[in-house]
DNA sequence: TGGACAAATTGAACTAGTACACTCTTGGCG
DNA sequence: CGCCAAGAGTGTACTAGTTCAATTTGTCCA
């Protein structure tokens, strides 16, 4: 179907118009894909360098937005008002979605959504993908494999959490603020410390962030910088394994609650075997009652940590005035 | 070839002598598979029911065991001495080792030789399979996954040390002595840290042992059954996350050697530029001297618990002594 | 006007872990 | 001798992570 050619009018301003048209009725919504320019040569009969300016005028009116090799979409912010029903948020996140160009926040918000809910194992690239409404191998544009999706999760995570700029007074005060700003991160997101167990942390960002601020928090004690960064990690250390006993323990609770596998089962009364076996005695005692208070096991790890590493300043102060 | 007739001796037990001269002169090693009821029926041209007779006069005489529908092995303890030449361990391991049964033992051990070389993520089910000379699937005859398989590399592992029966005088070198031998045994296996961050600890029984021992450790010292567990516990993570450190630092190291992957390469660049981006000032001045003295952090945290502890003991002792 | 090009995306294919069902072998029994 | 039950090993198939080679897209140049 040609255009018409008496007018005036330029035909790439034709086409443009009724792209316009379509967009302002809400029959291209913010989000949509726009047809390809080689699509518009093709159905408005007309050749590419035309589409390619009706492409540019859209592109300068604001309405479209372009990604070379990804095509060209309606911006969002078009200014019109939501046309016809149904509320965006809605049609997000699942598979029929309309496309939206994939940006890498969104694709780690989701994945940390998921194994937030449904433990890390849940996060797998199909699933994530199907999620946010592309092909798998789409993902591979933004992280380069999934360890590195574990790993950016992470720091996302590690974001979160503010670090106030001088903090409170006293050495003592600031590594305990940070130690259970960790812990808080944990209990939201149960996956985080099996997740640190893989990664290299020099590679997390916000993770450095927390040592660099604990390193500051130790300050001015006259310590030596080796003693300082052991120091660093050492409580990091003792945040994370409290942190996998806590994970352990939902995990289980959640296992027992709802598919109870067979295999987990016989686990389980290898376990009770083994603890009333006589060969442990002492442990038989306790299991299952204290065990189970990782809150209590959290803070006693940090306060014996803490008392030594107070002696270990006083001792420090004494010796160089 | 049939057997002589002639004698008075009934042929069955000639058969029997024969095989047992054959077991004691080493000809049949403890282990090795014996030949089925059938074979000898073949081999020696008598009834089925004659083997038969064979294979019941050896089991009475305690040479053999039977299993019904595994088939008959050599008993373990026969009692004779170690004959001919060819160490054992130089014909296990290949695809055309002598049949033998395969039992979780070998498994495990060929497991862990694995991943001591070349690191838990080449233990994969295959190629354990092909290391040990059996199709992939037959393995899930001696573990149900790859996960229970991890488990009981790690149970085998923690077996190793010895603990001793009562160890040295006095808490502290006794706490000191089981670290070090745990810290031990993660030098000598690098894939263990991760690999207990993976598994249930109620599941490994020798891990349990360990924990025990502890327990013990902690004895006539006042404390609360919950204090020794936190105790027991935290000391353990403080190994294991020394451990992982040093774990990733031998990775990261072996991997400039050898593979340099364009990957790995390109987060190594990242980590040094976000090093020396200005944001991590007191990070900086010591990344790559002092962290990689993984020794060292195991030592500080340690004597830093232990130093907290100590105060914690001697509290008790005063207030209820 | 048309073709070359780089970036983004995608589909087919390969390896791993694993479930299920099947075969093969074994000792035992009538 | 032939059948049986048990147990070891295997073949097929499905899901996951990942690679590689196309395919699509907007842009640029002759």
């Amino acid at each position: 179907m040609p255009s018409s050619t008496q007018r005036p009018e330029p035909p790439y301003l034709q086409i443009v118009a009724e792209i316009r048209t379509r967009i302002l009725t809400g029959d291209l919504r913010p989000g949509d894909r726009m047809p390809s320019i080689r699509q518009i040569a093709q159905r408005w009969g007309v050749a590419i360098a035309t589409a390619t300016k009706v492409m540019a005028a859209l592109r300068d009116d604001g309405l479209v937005e372009t990604k070379v090799g990804a095509g060209t979409v309606v911006s969002a912010c078009t200014g019109q008002t939501q046309p016809v029903g149904l509320t965006t948020p809605l049609r997000l996140r699942r598979a029929g979605a309309p496309k939206q160009a994939l940006n890498r926040k969104q694709v780690l918000r989701t994945a940390i959504a998921i194994a937030d809910i449904e433990g890390l194992d849940a996060v797998s690239m199909r699933r994530l993908a199907a999620e946010l409404g592309v092909g798998p191998m789409s993902l591979y544009r933004h992280v380069s494999s999934k360890d590195e999706l574990v790993m950016q999760m992470t720091d996302e995570v590690f974001g979160e959490p503010e670090l106030p700029a001088p903090g409170p007074e006293g050495w003592r005060a600031k590594l305990e603020l940070i130690s259970r700003r960790q812990w808080e991160l944990c209990r939201r997101h149960l996956w985080l410390p099996r997740a640190v167990s893989f990664i290299r942390p020099l590679l997390v960002p916000n993770m450095m962030a927390h040592t660099e601020w604990t390193l500051r928090a130790l300050d001015g004690l006259g310590l030596a910088m080796t003693t300082r960064i052991r120091e660093a990690l050492t409580l990091h250390a003792l945040v994370l394994t409290a942190a996998l006993s806590m994970a352990n323990e939902v995990e289980a609770e959640q296992e027992t609650g709802v598919t109870l596998d067979r295999w987990w089962l016989t686990q389980r009364q290898r376990a009770d075997e083994l603890l009333h076996s006589g060969r442990f005695p002492l442990l038989a005692t306790v299991i299952g009652e204290e065990v189970s208070d990782v809150n209590g096991l959290f803070e006693y790890g940090l306060a014996r940590h803490l008392d030594g590493f107070a002696a270990l300043v006083e001792d420090e102060a004494r010796t160089r005035p």
